[in-house]
DNA sequence: GCGCTGTCTTGATCATTGTCAACGGTCTTT
DNA sequence: AAAGACCGTTGACAATGATCAAGACAGCGC
């Protein structure tokens, strides 16, 4: 149990045993099934997920109806509202499984607790951030200065399953265009 | 010397006298003039910039030389290329004054050093980079929901001295439009 | 196995944004 | 004060992406 949670976290940091079963004390496993919702715009959101196994998305609606991914998460990866879940203040996005999947939940309360008693968990934390940070500076530099084209070639270099996990039209969305015309960047692509 | 600075070190964590001092030791001020880089695409980050007085931008120029800023930087934040400070490797953006503005800037050691010494200062640098990430991530999901218009005003309202401080088309290049077009998007709101 | 649903593709058309060019205003330099 | 450079605005037109509609196909439940 738990085995990838602590894989990422020795990438970065070792932790002794003994701090390790001070984390596990307030790790929650859960599993979910595809297309089931772990949070929703409007509640507030109660843990971050740490995925294990499977795929998520977080996702804000806006007024007319159309659905804006603003993160996917694969193993490895963690998913919540995170202002939200620092704040207590409700949601914005949309949080749902692509996959059955297997979690990792940490509570506000409890990753207080980790930060509190395990020193190095707080270094752990901010390098992760810091990763997080840097990935989504790219992506919105990808978006500010690349053609459609070269934002999906990139894309599927830097995910090379995305494609085969996550449908098209979420990718798209994503990326932020209709289904439509990424069926025709795909198209010009090929016809290369 | 470095109010501001530690001003803000103050907004999120506590610090004793010695702390301070310990902090004060790696800490370089520099002034610089308007439109002087402080990095150049290509060389590597020495430092990450604190901004006591004026204003920076961040930005990468693409194949047919079009700028795009993927950050503005005011009293009170800090600006460099992140990945190239961390990392050490040549920087992909650049990074210059928009203003006549003073720094406190933070080589790579140093960092590293007040992270050894100063363990409050882990917390600190953590919640500055999840500030930052959230930041981000909802100038990210204003590009993938809203109108141009909502993006402007929304902009407007978030840094209201924004438009007064930055060039009408820089504003344009961090929105990812030509200057024509937000032109005509003020245009159009002024005309309501 | 059959029908249903959802997904991807393609075509036609529309709306939005970019490009290119011109003009007026302001600030800087001389 | 004049000249030059830069900036923001506007107009005409082109390119890009969105919308709407239809059809092919695969997967799923009955």
């Amino acid at each position: 149990m738990y085995e990838l949670f602590f894989k990422k976290i020795a990438e970065r940091i070792t932790l002794t045993p003994g701090q390790q079963d001070i984390i596990k004390q307030y790790l929650i496993p859960k599993k979910i099934r595809k297309n089931q919702y772990l949070l929703q715009e409007g509640d507030v959101a109660k843990h971050a997920a740490f995925v294990e196994k499977g795929s998520l998305r977080a996702y804000s609606v806006d007024d007319r109806g159309t659905e804006h991914i603003i993160q996917f998460a694969f193993e490895g990866w963690t998913i919540s509202d995170l202002y939200s879940f620092l704040t207590g203040e409700p949601a914005t996005y949309n949080v749902d499984a692509l996959e059955d999947s297997e979690l990792v939940l940490i509570s506000k309360a409890a990753q207080d607790e980790i930060l509190k008693q395990v020193p190095e968990y707080e270094i752990y934390t901010r390098l992760q951030v810091t990763g997080a940070y840097l990935a989504m500076q790219k992506r919105l530099t990808s978006m500010l200065s690349l053609s459609l084209e070269e934002r999906y070639i990139n894309l599927t270099k830097l995910y090379p399953n995305l494609i085969q996990r996550v449908p098209q039209r979420m990718i798209a969305s994503y990326m932020g265009l209709t289904p439509e015309t990424l069926s025709r960047v795909r198209r010009k692509i090929k016809d290369k």
